[in-house]
DNA sequence: ACTAGGTGCTCTAGCGACTATAGGTTCAAG
DNA sequence: CTTGAACCTATAGTCGCTAGAGCACCTAGT
């Protein structure tokens, strides 16, 4: 049996967050000592390590849960368990492309900077006007969510 | 003199995000009209096209406000503003950077599988099993905040 | 003058995935 | 028996918005 702590510490999961899956319904509850101290047994290391995981490939929350799911049922196919990677990479290619974009985009801005006064800086002029842009890009990369606001292609300059 | 609608069609921002940016201190108060409504003047625009623009790059709100401080001194140099950019390029090449390593073991896993029943599924194993990725990928790929959660190297293999 | 509906206002709560703080209890070592 | 580390609960904060409730206002048409 082992305590919090020492289950963080073999994972690699902080405290805080194990009592945060446990609340979301992530962990199972798990015994408590008599002084309500929560006891683990050695298999909560095998799932909580698995949750690290999938987290450390940038699954959400939602995902691992599904994943989770899954696992506890051996004997089914594992084609969902696939289309949910797949999933997520997608996800993750979707996001390496924009931010390729942006890289570009900062790439450029700091090239043409002479590096003299605000008035002239390239920086503060570009981001001013997004007509000296090489392409277009939309919505920041924000997280997983990827949430495209809708606006038009109207042009900025004023 | 515009109203909020007309600035945001014309920014393509959304009215809500207008009066966060106003809230957190980015837009200053503007004027109203005799019954309460905002009412910007077409300098407006400029001011929220830069902050569109630059939050579409990525920049955190707190590296807009340093940049907008910048730019409102035109007779200083550039050199923290060019320090701005290059802060945010490094950010943006170490998230590429993560998510190329995360797409990698992704594809793998994916690859290995030769889709039959969740008991030999090489996605749900990967995941449950470090030991069996090709390196180590550390901290997922949060937000700007790029947390490094301190977790030593012990082996997770239980 | 009246009315409809589109736009505006404020305020509050929610998202994901935690992290931090406060203020208390329990446990293991010396 | 005392210290201090580790544990407990509960609440609030992070980031950058987004959504909703429940109003006020403003413009166009009749």
């Amino acid at each position: 049996m082992l305590t919090i702590g020492k289950l963080g510490r073999s994972t690699g999961v902080k405290v805080p967050t194990i009592r945060y899956y446990e609340q979301i319904g992530l962990l199972p509850p798990p015994e408590r000592s008599t002084g309500n101290q929560r006891l683990y047994p050695a298999a909560a290391q095998l799932r909580l390590s698995f949750i690290r995981h999938a987290r450390d490939l940038g699954f959400p929350l939602e995902s691992i849960r599904e994943l989770l799911g899954l696992a506890d049922q051996p004997a089914d196919s594992c084609a969902a368990a696939d289309e949910i990677a797949r999933r997520q990479l997608a996800a993750v290619e979707a996001r390496i492309a924009r931010l390729t974009s942006l890289r570009g985009e900062l790439q450029r801005m700091l090239a043409q900077c002479a590096c003299g006064t605000i008035a002239e800086c390239r920086v503060i002029e570009v981001l001013g006007n997004h007509a000296l842009c090489a392409h277009e890009h939309e919505a920041a990369e924000a997280g997983p969510g990827a949430v495209t606001p809708d606006h038009p292609p109207e042009a900025v300059r004023a």
